[in-house]
DNA sequence: CCATGTGAAGGTATTCACAGCC
DNA sequence: GGCTGTGAATACCTTCACATGG
């Protein structure tokens, strides 16, 4: 494996893998193929075996993935391989439904602590955590929290994150809808729930009509 | 304009216009240049008239676009232009949180349906709309709706998705955590929440050591 | 012989730089 | 003069095809 500089979009498939190979059906054997993990996943085997060399040598010629050493392998390369800390700010209606969600467990990961501005909120538990508030941001540095989860209205976001960046956090998962400006030191992903939904009617085929866009589309779905 | 491809990416740029263009500070004016929306939604202004630049000639040289004729112009492209209404199946604390969720409506996107197996849970109200048992999904087809939002637990996905599709369903916003197989004439975007926490602890930079992944990373994090 | 690992080819998207037009 | 629109250059990612090695 010579140096290579490691695609963005590489790093976005990983944890596609690591959920691959926890779920498989191949549970059981000790030893899976890209062939296999491909059409678990629904990537090419190719595309797996490629992203993988970036990293290393972890296959067996003629065998495969020892899968047990290819799910520690990957969680190493994602800095999953200690238990992560996660601060949730805002307990509204999707904040709330983070904290019960059970999917991050499986990660390594750990929303153990929650705030919000609301009086009544602060004091009450959700899911076995308890509502903060909001000036127990400042206080995260000691309490070995690295990443953060926003669920505040638009008009909150930008404060909410400079505040955690000034806590000391390393990564932001944020669901305000808008533009947020972080140092290039901290990772944000910007998750817009209603833009997703959004750009999915751009691919319902207008009936009738067959103008310029509509053949681009026809173009794109050919070659899918 | 010429004929192009339109790229996956500029699709998924332009609900990012939109909300721009309706929450900018250039409200009152009535037009905006590239450079102003660019700085404002985070996006390079030759990228934004690039972008445009596909679905034809909005803009005016020496003066920028105008804000309501762009509006119209991308929620044409998006298909937006009309209502959009969508069925959400599985009311849990996720799909409980995209009932209440305001945002859509900015896009007019409208959740007009929803539907859950919970016998307790069929025929409460969430949010105005009523909660109907799983069999309504083989009823969509005479209520005009075109979209759908999968928020059920990822064992009952791949039938979820197979019924909606049998319904007409044009397409699918899926928040299990798995691979949906789908007919390539239906559009599939899966949200797996769980993995996009997943992938920023791999931006922390690992303190001490720095072996060639971490170069990788700063590598990475110089160009950006 | 079988499945991995990887240069090289091909395709797609971003960035540049400037011509074109108001 | 100022801002858009766009071919050309560049960077990036995917796909291929096969050498490599258990």
């Amino acid at each position: 494996m010579r140096f290579h500089k490691i695609p963005e979009e590489t790093v976005r498939r990983l944890p596609i893998y690591l959920r691959g190979l926890a779920v498989s059906p191949e549970q059981g054997q000790t030893h899976i193929s890209s062939e296999s993990l491909a059409a678990f996943v629904g990537v090419n085997s190719w595309q797996i075996r490629k992203d993988f060399s970036y990293f290393g040598e972890f296959g067996t010629r003629g065998v495969g993935y020892n899968i047990e050493r290819l799910a520690r392998e990957i969680k190493r390369i994602l800095r999953l391989d200690v238990i992560r800390k996660a601060a949730l700010v805002g307990v509204g209606d999707l904040g709330s439904a983070l904290l019960a969600y059970p999917g991050f467990g499986a990660y390594g990961l750990d929303i153990s602590a929650a705030f919000d501005v609301d009086p009544a909120k602060i004091g009450t538990r959700v899911n076995g955590v308890q509502i903060e508030g909001i000036e127990g941001l400042d206080r995260l540095k000691d309490r070995d929290i690295s990443l953060a989860i926003v669920a505040v209205p638009r008009a909150a976001a930008q404060a909410t994150v400079d505040r955690l960046v000034a806590a000391g956090i390393k990564g932001i998962l944020n669901f305000a809808p808008c533009k947020v400006d972080i140092p290039k030191r901290v990772k944000l992903i910007t998750l817009d729930i209603a833009m997703e939904l959004a750009r999915l009617p751009y691919y319902i085929p207008r009936a009738g009509r067959m103008d310029e866009e509509q053949r681009a589309d026809s173009a794109r779905q050919l070659q899918l």
